[in-house]
DNA sequence: ATCTTGAAAATACTATACGAAATAGTATTC
DNA sequence: GAATACTATTTCGTATAGTATTTTCAAGAT
């Protein structure tokens, strides 16, 4: 009987990756990401649970959540729908609450960073390169990706749980990378603006900004490699400002 | 017409107060700010439901929002529970966040008032002031209310949205509340540390450093009305040192 | 023609019951 | 005494039904 019990357990299907409302979680989040959910498009609950083959229940859980997070917007008896994009003001907001923030961060991880911190960030910024070289048409998502696993890191190096969740909390990399999406998206739409916006890619982002990012990257990395928090710091500080001037004409196209 | 619309509104059932999950939601916050629910203890969806008398899909919802909010802690399969009271690591962390966003958020608020705001912030510190005089046992409870509601008002006066929604998700004022109320409770329970305990909280916030808070929001408030952004820096950031200092050692008492 | 109005349809919200699966605790076997 | 098997409890997810509210839209009133 043991062996049967046994024989029993083994052909059982896979012993539960996790919670579903999680997943599900995750899974609207992406599709918030990726423009599957348009900005400002309303999330009917009943749909959602069809389309993803759950029943509504986790739906209803992973909605409150992304709610809390800013993500979604919740209108009492109304329904959910994905927040709008983000304004000028929005992005100014948050790229100056990240000013408060990243570079002290930066400054603490030159300070304290170990060597299990030295190789992380070593293989963060190699991966990175590689990674871009061959990214080809996603170039724009490996940057933001990296972009993303860079700050991150460097928040968590910091010391401090607590700025490191707030970073977190920003999910700056998914507004700026829906900010990039609708106008590339307009683009196949064929929106007469094409021009100014093809330009402002392929300038900023595919060849120019993307290095230029790397590039500032490198300067932190840097800089908190030798230990030289002050360094480290003004790099962070110039990185971020120079982050949002890029990104403004994007905002603005669009407001 | 419109006057027959009116009046079959006014005839109908009260239009629904909300939605029953954000009340449930606000309930299990006040649950866990006066420790009907203790730091740690498990939170069942079930008996939860039974005692709020509501079904189970709001708690759900609501407990769902409480965990990105960090207020409770989900354990896949096991279930949730309150979190543990903060400890002096996550106490100077979470300070060293708010001295990173408040003092600038004071200083921008200086900047940027108006007539409005001036308003709100001399009402504010009136009815604190006068609150204070008679709250008695409460005296804390009302202190902390009002703390509260005047970092919100200064950053909310910042003109940063995301910032002054950022401070608002520290929570910070219900995590001090709360470890003031687990010692304040201990020393009901007749543990034998009630002395020093008690020292602490008659002298500390009932009496001195009560009174004392207040003048530190006084510096604070002069300089934002004065319009003095400096001024109003430095104040705040003396302001949360000086907040911090006061609640180590009952967070020290704890760990 | 524009505006109400009011029913039908769609959707959000709540309640409830059930079942599958995992955890935790207890008993049993070797 | 340790590994195993069994039981109880609890979480997690599903399904479904019913109510409340918003939305839609076409007929009727101004």
């Amino acid at each position: 009987m043991a062996t049967k019990k046994t024989a029993a357990r083994v052909t059982k299907r896979t012993p539960r990756r996790s919670v579903l409302s999680d997943e599900i979680y995750d899974m609207i989040k992406a599709m918030i990401f990726n423009h599957e959910i348009e900005p400002g498009a309303r999330v009917n609950i009943d749909s959602l649970s069809v389309q993803l083959e759950v029943s509504q229940t986790p739906v209803r859980e992973a909605l409150a959540r992304l709610e809390s997070d800013g993500l979604i917007a919740k209108e009492p008896l109304k329904g959910y729908k994905a927040t709008q994009l983000l304004s000028i003001k929005e992005l100014n907001d948050l790229f100056q609450f990240r000013l408060l923030i990243e570079p002290w961060a930066a400054e603490q991880a030159a300070k304290l960073i170990d060597n299990t911190g030295k190789t992380a960030l070593k293989a963060e910024m190699q991966s990175a390169k590689t990674a871009l070289k061959f990214a080809g048409d996603g170039q724009f998502q490996a940057l933001s990706e990296h972009d993303s696993r860079f700050h991150t890191l460097i928040s968590s190096i910091s010391g401090n749980n607590t700025v490191a969740d707030f970073y977190e909390r920003t999910h700056c990399h998914l507004h700026l990378f829906r900010l990039y999406m609708a106008n590339k998206l307009h683009l196949i739409d064929g929106e007469t603006r094409g021009d100014f916006v093809q330009n402002l890619f392929e300038q900023y982002y595919q060849s120019g900004s993307g290095q230029l990012a790397i590039k500032e990257h490198d300067a932190i990395a840097k800089a908190i490699l030798e230990q030289n928090p002050k360094a480290a710091k003004t790099a962070m500080h110039a990185h971020i400002e120079s982050s949002l001037k890029r990104f403004s004409p994007v905002a603005a196209a669009r407001n």
